[in-house]
DNA sequence: ACTCCACAGGAATTGAGGGGTG
DNA sequence: CACCCCTCAATTCCTGTGGAGT
């Protein structure tokens, strides 16, 4: 075949590069009392007194760690023209950080000059403290606020969050001032934090809600005016996109991603006006990728629990139990040569899925004949789920079947 | 009111994997 | 080399639970 020439697009992007997710605007808008709140929080270190800790709560997308950004940045400018204020700033994101042991690692690295990095496992965790205790001491400067940007990912294990705010108290750091900022995305982890590192960690609390339509709209509006060229925005482009992100989670990030696709979208389809049109697909365009991107990534014994599942479901045979579910995965798993995972394992895979909204649960009791137990469905669609399945090398070959 | 089915799901344990120090 | 440390999934163990049947 012969391919097509390429030609200059019509023009609907001016600089598209201000709607994707990497995109860091210089400015914060809709959050002006968090922001002065956070300022606020942080005043002792200008005045030379010992940091606040500071904690962030919020879903995502709600400009937590922009704002962090811009008022940390802020202040260490501020700083200067004071000669006995020094503020170092460590930033850590501890997204797949599951334990304070890893997060305690991680920031001593962070100190640490590349070369004496250390390793992420084999030390005691004493040991990594005493490190990092000592690495603190040496950092040459009066402050250092320690940013643990989702820092809910560690779970219930959160001594980390104990030791590091009373690492001056106690006397292991006094040469250097130490603050801490947790940043969640999950509101549950605060109240799950046990109460000693409630004390020490919440001197200061900042609650990010999410936008409601009215002020996604603005900020769709400010970034949309920069990102498309004039008049490419067709007429309620700019509500629809606010309206959908702010009933799905009121995150600007998701409003962001739908203009960028819907303008995508229009552009493939060589128009210069971005439509309502293009926001409904752009809508389920960007929610099936999502989807699509959890499912591919779920582990194989998932994919044979949900191919067992569908199986069920071509044949209109859902809801089903879970022991009918587990019977079916075991005869595939067997099939394929793999060991063949406990009814708990499966269990737990499956309360998973249900959990992510891939499947639906629903529990049935029949007293003294059938007693309790719960029957699955599924939650999305058959096509897709079969479309990852094949692309699982290892279960394709009982999707076909 | 009481029994009892058939699980659900929390907690503890195990064991392989990747790594440390002296 | 001997001995210790952290991680993570999987497994084992066990208590909890809601309502049909009696």
């Amino acid at each position: 075949m012969s391919l097509q020439d390429f030609t200059r697009d019509e023009q609907i992007f001016r600089d598209e590069s201000v709607l994707r997710d990497s995109h860091t605007p210089e400015q914060l808008l809709e959050r002006d009392e968090e922001l002065r709140q956070y300022q606020n929080a942080l005043q002792p270190v200008i005045n030379g007194a010992p940091p606040k800790n500071i904690f962030l709560y919020g879903q995502t997308g709600v400009g937590k760690t922009l704002s962090t950004g811009l008022v940390l940045d802020k202040l260490k400018q501020d700083a200067v023209q004071y000669d006995d204020v020094e503020v170092e700033i460590v930033n850590v994101v501890c997204k797949s950080l599951t334990s304070s042991y890893q997060v305690s690692v991680r920031l001593l690295n962070e100190l640490r000059p590349s070369g004496e990095k250390v390793a992420k496992r084999g030390h005691a965790a004493g040991d990594i403290y005493d490190m990092l205790w000592d690495e603190i001491d040496e950092i040459n400067a009066t402050h250092v606020l320690f940013v643990l940007d989702e820092i809910d990912s560690i779970g219930n294990d959160d001594d980390i969050l104990y030791q590091l705010p009373r690492c001056n108290a106690n006397g292991s750091v006094d040469s250097t001032e130490v603050g801490v900022i947790g940043i969640s995305n999950d509101f549950k982890f605060r109240d799950n934090l046990s109460a000693r590192v409630k004390d020490s960690l919440c001197d200061e609390e900042i609650h990010y809600p999410p936008y409601d339509a009215e002020e996604l709209q603005t900020i769709l509006e400010i970034r949309g005016e920069k990102a498309f060229v004039e008049g490419a925005i067709g007429e309620n482009v700019i509500q629809l996109c606010a309206a959908h992100a702010a009933r799905e989670s009121g995150s600007a990030r998701l409003g962001l991603r739908i203009l960028y696709k819907a303008g995508d979208l229009a552009r493939e389809h060589s128009e210069s006006i971005v439509e309502a049109g293009h926001v409904r697909d752009a809508v389920e365009a960007v929610k099936h990728s999502r989807v699509r991107d959890e499912l591919e990534s779920l582990p194989t014994h998932s994919h044979l629990a949900l191919c067992s599942l569908l199986k069920y479901a071509e044949r209109d045979e859902t809801p089903v139990k879970r022991k009918h579910i587990y019977d079916r995965y075991r005869h595939y798993a067997s099939q394929l040569d793999l060991d063949v995972k406990t009814n708990r394992t499966i269990h737990d895979r499956l309360s998973d899925l249900s959990l992510k909204g891939f499947v639906t649960a629903r529990e049935k009791n029949e007293g003294i004949k059938g007693g309790n137990y719960y029957e699955y469905a599924l939650n999305i669609d058959e096509g897709l789920v079969r479309d990852v399945l094949q692309s699982d090398e290892r279960v394709s070959v009982l999707v076909d079947g």
